[in-house]
DNA sequence: CTGAAAGCGCTTACAG
DNA sequence: CTGAAAGCGCTTACAG
């Protein structure tokens, strides 16, 4: 493997020069520097990453911004994980990575967040855009910076993003519909419960449901699906709503939540001893995965939450230090949990990231 | 973060003092030791790796094995994958990767690949014990030459391993077996097909099936299970021995493969166009996957292969060239793979681990 | 037992 | 436009 020093003397040159070629940095005549890039092609020269990260002192700054992981939705503590990780790794290579949160129920909140985050004007971003229009704004405000960003769990339909990483809503929403299909016996009804709240800061659940539908209706549905409403997801709003439902006498046998909120759910279903509801939804952050355990829970659909976090700073990392531009997109797997093979996947965050 | 020569002035040493004490060299006073190692506790020093590794410059060589990636059993092509992927990785750290291979069915290929490592004496070997007692002298042989191992996807009982990396069969099995229950009428009639070839090479099979029957066992089965021999997954026998099964008037209705030969079966299924006819099996290699896409197979339960190569590279190199020392194992998740959520797998092997 | 110095391969002011 | 030199943080002979 040829170093800068062994190009620049058979160029007979300096290294400081064979490096501005490399770079394409300017100051070099024209003449010098085809007769390096030469060399450079011959040899298929590729420049030792130890060694340039050591030497190259720029500080990097990288601003994440996620919903605070409160026990209220435990999904982002997923993200954080993976944000924090990735940050730890990365600190080595002179990244600094500053962390905001908001509240996801409160625009103000976010608006606040973000311009912290405009304030300290940092290499790049990692995101994950609730509410449209304020978030659309912000990445104008980016772009005017030249500031790269990633977005998270997440998308928005914008050309600019560097990358997006998270799940398809609309597939991922379907195959729940699968999932509830083959554990419902044929021609029973069965429910999708939501709540208005979530519905509109969270653009992702609409498109759950869509699929969750598209399942039934793409398959010869004989199940009748009916949709329930909360307020939110408070205790004694499901409680009242599904207290309701299960009065009637040929009430529903299974329950669809297109978010994190299933244990909600299950709490109901355990305090009034209701065997047979069969529940299908979202994320595996501890409340559920109480349930998944129990079998409360049949089966919950898992977003890879700590790869969003990680690989969304990982990217933003490799193309500010490395010059690596990431895939428009990445997609997570989407892992079907259930109470057979949820402890196998403790063992994925265990297996930590490193180097 | 502090440095070396910050713990060196602090403590008023040189440098290569404080190298010695982060290193455990011999040549260093109790005294100085002592207070040495006081400042690093304190400081919670970490060593730069880029600048550790940079002037660091003995070489280390790995030697990997695995069966070859044929199209007989595309399982293996997965942690091929990722043995390639972590040597690539890793190889600007200095460390030389050499891939041996052997056929999974004879015995003499994996003794003369055995052979070929121990003449090379590399640093340390990533495998997977086919060949029971020969790999346990094989293991007799390293710990001779202090050598030390990762295991990749069969276990071994020994102490002396590094880690191994790999799914619970058991559980595995139990798993296929919910799966199979729910996707079958009460009361059907299910059967597991096996090859005595397989079996005996590979311990895992045996330990699925066992999980399988388990879960049946335990959770009040009302269908009978048959067992279906075949002499091995070629074509002919499979034919022969399902068609005999199908031509009863009451045959199974669901068929269970503790393999990577599931696509087999479903080769079967689909030129006797057996519409209603559930199978449950593993890995997400190529025929499997253009059957899961399908729906002739219901479900695969995925091993993670990239990540079993990558990841037993990965440990041996951070316990070489890091002192990480590893956990005793990494059980890989279990996933669920199916018609609607195969594709989002794709992109786990699409987001490469880098850096 | 300990230190001073050179070096890993690359980058960056600085001087000319 | 170009080079010489210092430096990134760590490791390693070498000298004492």
């Amino acid at each position: 493997m040829k170093t800068i020093k062994d190009i620049a003397e058979e160029a007979k040159v300096s290294t400081g020069t064979v490096d501005r070629v490399i770079h394409n940095r300017p100051g070099v005549s024209p003449k010098t520097k085809e007769r390096i890039q030469k060399l450079l092609d011959k040899y298929d020269f590729e420049r030792n990453i130890l060694a340039s990260t050591l030497a190259f002192k720029k500080k990097y700054t990288i601003a994440t911004l996620i919903p605070t992981p409160a026990s209220k939705n435990q999904f982002w503590s997923g993200p954080n994980k993976g944000l924090k990780s990735a940050a730890k790794e990365i600190q080595k290579y002179g990244v600094i990575t500053h962390r905001y949160y908001f509240d996801q129920y409160d625009l103000k909140s976010y608006e606040r967040a973000l311009e912290q985050i405009l304030k300290l004007k940092p290499n790049g971003v990692v995101f994950a855009p609730f509410f449209y229009n304020t978030s659309l704004a912000f990445v104008e405000k980016l772009k005017a910076n030249d500031i790269p960003f990633v977005l998270i769990n997440i998308d928005l339909e914008t050309g600019d993003k560097l990358s997006y990483i998270g799940q398809d809503s609309f597939k991922s929403g379907y195959l729940c519909g699968k999932m509830m299909n083959i554990i419902t016996a044929p021609k029973e009804s069965i429910a999708i419960l939501t709540s208005k709240k979530n519905v509109d800061s969270h653009l992702a659940i609409e498109t759950r449901i869509k699929g969750f539908m598209n399942f039934f209706e793409t398959n010869k549905n004989e199940k009748p699906i009916h949709k329930i409403f909360v307020e939110s997801f408070a205790p004694k709003e499901v409680y009242r709503a599904l207290t309701e439902e299960f009065s009637k006498p040929d009430h529903i046998t299974g329950i669809f939540v297109p978010s994190s909120a299933l244990f909600t759910v299950a709490d109901f279903l355990q305090s009034e001893n209701l065997q047979n509801i069969r529940t299908v939804g979202f994320d595996v952050h501890q409340k559920n995965l109480d349930y998944i355990r129990k079998g409360t829970i049949d089966f919950a659909i898992d977003q890879h939450p700590f790869e969003q976090g990680y690989m969304g700073v990982k990217i933003l990392f490799e193309y500010l230090l490395l010059n690596k531009t990431p895939k428009p997109e990445y997609r997570s797997p989407m892992n079907i949990v259930t109470k057979e093979n949820v402890d196998s996947f403790n063992v994925a965050s265990a297996i930590e990231y490193s180097v």
